[in-house]
DNA sequence: CGACACCTTGAAGAGGTTCAAGAAATGTGG
DNA sequence: CCACATTTCTTGAACCTCTTCAAGGTGTCG
C-alpha cells in the first residue's frame, strides 16, 4: 500500500491554523478536507518544483525546510525566501501557468499538493477560502516588501540581525526556542537572500559573537541578546 | 454635477485590457461594470494611500504615475515600485486590512476605485475574473522576484540599465516610444529603489551618456543603444 | 525674479568583495 | 568503523565599488 495514497485530512492537521482559514463551518471543513489532493515527500537537496515547471498546485509544507531561488540568464542566482512548515509555496507559478522559481528542500521534507483548479473551485463555494488565499498572496508580498527593504537599505550587520530575528520568530510561533535554532542552509545561502558574499556573512557571525550577541558553531546558533540585534536593526549608521 | 459621480464602466475604457480579464461573456461584462466605485483624481506628491491606512480598494491606474514605498521605523525608506497606466495598486493592504506601505502620485493622476468587498463578490460569480485576481497578485510577486535578483546580485551601471530597459519596455507596451522617455521620479527616488544613493544614479547616468548609450537631459532620456544596456545587464562583472 | 528643489561632479573614505589558505565538519566507500 | 574526499566555514590582506561630504550648476514654480 502506498503511503501517498492514504486519505489526508486537513481538519485533523496540527499544522491547520497556519495553512487553512479559520472559523470554518463542519460543512466547509468537510469541502476543504477535499483540497489537498496527496502528500508528497522531497528529499534534501531536490527541487519540489523547478523555473519553467508547469504550474499545477500550490504546496502547503507540513515537515521540512525549503529555499526558493530565482536565476538570471547567466547564470547568477538569487535566494528570494526561506519556508518552513506551515508556509505556502507555489504562488509564483499562477500568473504565466509556469513555475520562475526553484524550490529546493533544504531538509528531507513533506508537502501537501493543493491542484489549483480545486484551490479555484473551492474559493467561489467557500468565501473564507476565498479571503484566505487572496491574504496569502497579500502576505508574500509584503514579506517580500521587508526584504527590499532589508536589501536597499540596510549595511551587512542589519541585514543578519534581521534575518536572525526573523527566523527565530518563525520558529518560535512554530514552538521551537526563542533564541535557539539551527539554520539549514549554508552560509552561501544566507549570503545569496541577504546580497552578501559567504564570507561576509562568516565575518558577520564572528563579530556577534565577539560582542557576546550570540553563539554560533557551525549552523547552530543562539542568541544570547534579542534586544541587541533589535538595536543593530534600527540603527541606521554608526556615526 | 461632480464630475466623480460619472458612470465609470470599464467596457469602454481603453485600458480595459491591462486591467481586467479579456473574453467574458456579455453578460459577465455588465456584472464587471459594477465593479469600479467611482474614480479619484490625485495631484502630484499626494498620497493615494498611505501606511497604516484602512484598506478598503484596490485602485486601477487611469493616468499618472505613482510610486510606492515602505518604511522602517528609524525613518528609512524604500521605494518598491513604481506604477503606471493600467497597473493595479493596493495589494499589499489585503492580508492585514490596513496598507503598510505608502503610494505617491508622482504626477497629477486618476484612478478607478475597486471596493475590495465587491472584488470578492464578483469574484466568486465570474470565475474569470477570480483567476484575473490571483494573477494580478502573483504577478506582483514575480515582480518583486526581479527586483530581490536585481538588488541582491547587481552592480550599479546593471541596476541603472535593468531599470531603463524595464521602463521603456513597460511605456512601449502603452504605446510610447521604445526609446525615449521622461522620467516622472527624482535621482533620489531611482537610487531608492534600486538600492543606490542619488549621487550614484547621477554618474551612472553620465557614464552611460559619456558611453553613447543614452542621452540625458535632467529627466528626459534617450535610449541610443538598447542592445548596450541589455548587455551590461547580462554582464556579471567586468573581469 | 528669486527661492527652492534637483542634478552633477570631485575627492576622500568606508564597507564589502575578492583572492587565498587552512580548519572543521560531513559524507562515502572500503 | 575508519580513512579519505568533499563540502562548508573561517580568517587575513589587498582591492574596488559605492558612499559620503562638499560645492556649484541647472531648472522650476510661485
Amino acid at each position: 500500500m502506498n503511503p501517498d495514497a492514504i486519505k489526508v485530512a486537513c481538519s485533523n492537521c496540527s499544522l491547520r491554523e497556519l495553512c487553512m482559514p479559520v472559523g470554518l463551518t463542519p460543512d466547509e471543513q468537510d469541502l476543504l478536507d477535499e483540497l489537498v489532493a496527496n502528500r508528497r515527500k522531497v528529499k534534501r537537496g531536490v527541487p519540489l518544483f523547478s523555473n519553467g515547471d508547469d504550474f499545477i498546485a500550490l504546496y502547503a509544507i507540513r515537515t521540512g525546510f525549503f529555499k526558493t531561488s530565482v536565476a538570471t540568464e547567466d547564470g547568477r542566482d538569487q535566494v528570494t525566501g526561506f519556508q518552513m512548515a506551515g508556509e505556502i509555496v507555489g504562488l509564483d507559478g499562477i500568473v504565466g501557468n509556469h513555475h520562475t522559481c526553484d524550490a529546493i528542500a533544504l531538509e528531507d521534507a513533506e508537502v501537501c499538493v493543493m491542484p489549483y483548479n480545486r484551490i479555484e473551485d473551492l474559493s467561489r463555494e467557500v468565501s473564507a477560502l476565498q479571503t484566505h488565499v487572496h491574504k496569502i498572496l497579500s502576505r508574500e508580498i509584503v514579506r517580500e516588501h521587508g526584504v527590499l527593504l532589508l536589501l536597499g537599505s540596510m549595511r551587512a550587520e542589519e541585514r543578519l540581525a534581521a534575518f536572525l530575528l526573523n527566523l527565530v520568530q518563525r520558529l518560535h510561533a512554530r514552538g521551537f526556542s526563542q533564541s535557539e535554532l539551527v539554520l539549514r542552509m549554508t552560509r552561501e545561502e544566507i549570503g545569496s537572500y541577504l546580497g552578501l558574499k559567504l564570507e561576509t556573512v562568516s565575518r558577520t557571525f564572528s563579530k556577534f559573537a565577539d560582542d557576546g550577541i550570540v553563539e554560533v558553531k557551525q549552523r547552530h546558533v543562539r542568541i544570547l541578546n534579542t534586544q541587541a540585534l533589535r538595536n543593530i536593526v534600527n540603527t541606521p549608521a554608526c556615526h
